[in-house]
DNA sequence: TCTTTTCCGTTGGAAAAACAACAGACTTGT
DNA sequence: ACAAGTCTGTTGTTTTTCCAACGGAAAAGA
């Protein structure tokens, strides 16, 4: 459990605790870790979830296929994010979609309950790790609201825009990398691969951006 | 302050507490209230926000109208809800997003960081709200995890089809009323109102539904 | 009660997206 | 190095959505 200290130490969650501290949380708060190959289904739909989950290392992918097979990725979980934040009040049902590995993942499992319950004044790193727990399902869920503003846009020219803009706002460059595939990017935004492939060779040809494989690079407007 | 106390014992994040302890830490969060009249501003993108917002009465929504006057409504606060939730964050950056009174509403506003500090074990009744807070976000996470499921329906049908099917579920009846008006449902789900009026006439012809005014009823396919 | 305004369904033409199919470039595995 | 498989761009056709416009019904206001 101690390799994971490090990479815990650099997510929201266990910022500003001590590698001390964090070891003996672990222990406090029943983690057990997993780990899963490329396309492993961490969890499927319809399953009961009563943990918090931390992905340590790796991608994941939160989707649904509907019965027809098309499928959508709802979400994606990046290295030192949480999942399953949805889950932890009780009787809150089953799983609603399927949380897949997009590649080589580590994941962290937490009982939420003793978060909440154990020693409130006894272990004084508790208050910073019930903040830090807040910052981050706020985050969560200021990153759902932003896929949200991506999918409301009308036209698939505008869902690309908007979610490259912000992507690059997020890796505070206009030369970036995504972790998506065409497919995936086009599942992401819940659009046809192929109308979305044409779209972007149009903003290409028109001067907007430019691209070889993953990698996008948006230009101003006026050059 | 007091004549609020009654409608907070029927939310969540104030539930399993009395009266009393309801009213002291009112005080104690440095609680504020304000009234809103159908249609006014309750909060301008571009704004900073503090707070975290409780809806005691009335109905919100959460919204965004592009250059080109278009409007789409992200999500729609209901009495009990919270919101402002992704703001928690300190140094969280300015509102994305316009708040308006979708019918007369009264907003209470705490002060997030001091539920957060202040008093950890000095009062009883603290843990039960930390508790209570966290099962109120979680399951806004998961309201915003619903909507984005409505959205990444391919076509408009599809998008009826998953919202009323959920609010059927959602009011336990195959027989409910929606709050949304023709435009405010389009703007909802992001499609035309003209397209959308069609399409929900197709499938009361085909006598997958039937609806009159903001009543729908949906039938069992097979009768 | 009468007028004005809003809401809703309907229609036809324009635009966009979905779909199917294919070929070349690139990967992967043997 | 070769074969098999995957990923991506491209094209043409079909289907769906968007948009603008209109009229009737219902609601609001004078």
């Amino acid at each position: 459990m101690k390799k994971y200290v490090s990479l815990l130490k650099r997510t929201k969650l266990f910022s500003d605790l001590g590698d001390d501290d964090i070891l003996s949380m672990l222990n406090c708060l029943n983690a057990a870790v997993r780990h899963y190959n490329k396309g492993e289904y961490v969890f499927r739909q319809g399953e009961y979830i009563h943990d918090l989950m931390i992905l340590a290392s790796g991608r994941l992918h939160i989707q649904k296929e509907d019965y027809w097979g098309n499928l959508n990725i709802l979400n994606e979980i990046r290295s030192g994010e949480i999942f399953g934040e949805a889950y932890i009040v009780p009787d809150s049902g089953t799983l609603m979609n399927d949380v897949i590995a997009a590649e080589a993942s580590t994941v962290l499992f937490f009982n939420v309950e003793r978060i909440l319950t154990v020693c409130p004044s006894a272990c004084p790193f508790h208050t910073r790790l019930l903040k830090n727990m807040f910052y981050t399902i706020s985050d969560k869920n200021k990153s759902l609201v932003q896929k949200l503003s991506y999918m409301s846009e009308r036209s698939t020219r505008e869902k690309l825009l908007s979610y490259l803009s912000d992507e690059a706002k997020r890796q505070n460059s206009s030369s970036f990398s995504i972790s998506f595939d065409r497919q995936q990017l086009a599942d992401f935004l819940s659009v046809d691969r192929s109308a979305m492939s044409n779209e972007l060779c149009k903003l290409r040809d028109e001067g907007m951006l430019d691209f070889h494989k993953n990698k996008f690079t948006l230009y101003e407007k006026i050059r």
